[in-house]
DNA sequence: CCTATATTGTTAACCCGTTAACAATATTAT
DNA sequence: ATAATATTGTTAACGGGTTAACAATATAGG
């Protein structure tokens, strides 16, 4: 019994996997010119509230130095610019251009479609049922989070 | 309602890296000299009939020249050894030396613990839940991988 | 049998993200 | 006010994986 679960959740390597690489294939057909990620980081960007490396880092869970690479590409495209606070000379800030606001909106359309289909799928199961399923999947998550804390904690 | 799902599917994401970092955290201690991946190929190498960089990089779903690259680490280490039919001169296979003989069995015992934590936090659910849980990812998983067979096909 | 095709494994070049070290600026404490 | 500390963002060096090109060998077809 709990072997299948287990299993199931070493299986989530492969379905995040497949997410990954499906979102990457319908994504990526209209909008060549951004890798995956740039894209994210636009979203991002789009919805952060004055959106420095530091906050598109944490939000990203990816590291700042990460990002200010990706961020410079995202320059160099044309697709953010800079803006800063005239009291604060260390922030720097970014928003989108137009050709961003563009890749954005398209993002956002592309992603509904991509609900629309999961939702299709999930009409398969009883709304009880779901609520289970995602009930538990998010306690797991928590769990884990918790014992990364501890594993952190212990480093001190 | 499907708002909560596809954020807990979104979500996977994160799970399966604090998965994947707790994975590392608590296994790394014990067997530092080798990476995660070193260790999970070691664990093929000790689980497949006559394996060779084909089958463990299909096994992994990694390239076979990424898995050429970890042999190569393997062998120095003096992990894994070669051998090959007489009969085929192309094919090369490789089995565990007893260093490596001695990782794959730290590993399966780690792994043995591993599971009883998560047993521990699932015996707060229902059996019956649990079963709904897995059964509703499977399926999610499945369908996730006839999209990109559909995908793979109309690209033909 | 021998030629065309497929499979196997390696390598070089590259991409994407990380860690570590750092310079510049802000913040805090004295 | 100033010194100590923290935060921000960049860069270089690296790691782990990918794709593309390839040599060597096996397999299939005429």
């Amino acid at each position: 019994m709990y072997n299948s679960i287990i299993n199931t959740l070493f299986n989530l390597f492969d379905t995040t996997n497949r997410l990954d690489i499906l979102y990457k294939e319908e994504f990526g057909d209209i909008l060549k010119d951004y890798s995956y990620t740039e894209m994210h980081t636009i979203d991002c960007i789009g919805k952060i509230e004055n959106p420095n490396v530091t906050k598109i880092a944490l939000n990203m869970n990816l590291t700042k130095a990460g990002i200010s690479k990706i961020i410079k590409k995202l320059i160099q495209k044309k697709a953010i610019e800079i803006y800063q606070n005239p009291d604060n000379k260390k922030e720097i800030y970014y928003k989108l251009t137009p050709e961003g606001q563009n890749i954005f909106e398209k993002h956002l359309i592309m992603h509904k479609n991509w609900c629309e289909k999961d939702e299709a799928f999930f009409k398969n199961f009883t709304k009880k049922d779901l609520k289970i399923m995602y009930g538990i999947l998010d306690k797991y998550s928590k769990h884990l989070q918790k014992r990364l804390e501890n594993i952190k904690d212990n480093l001190k």
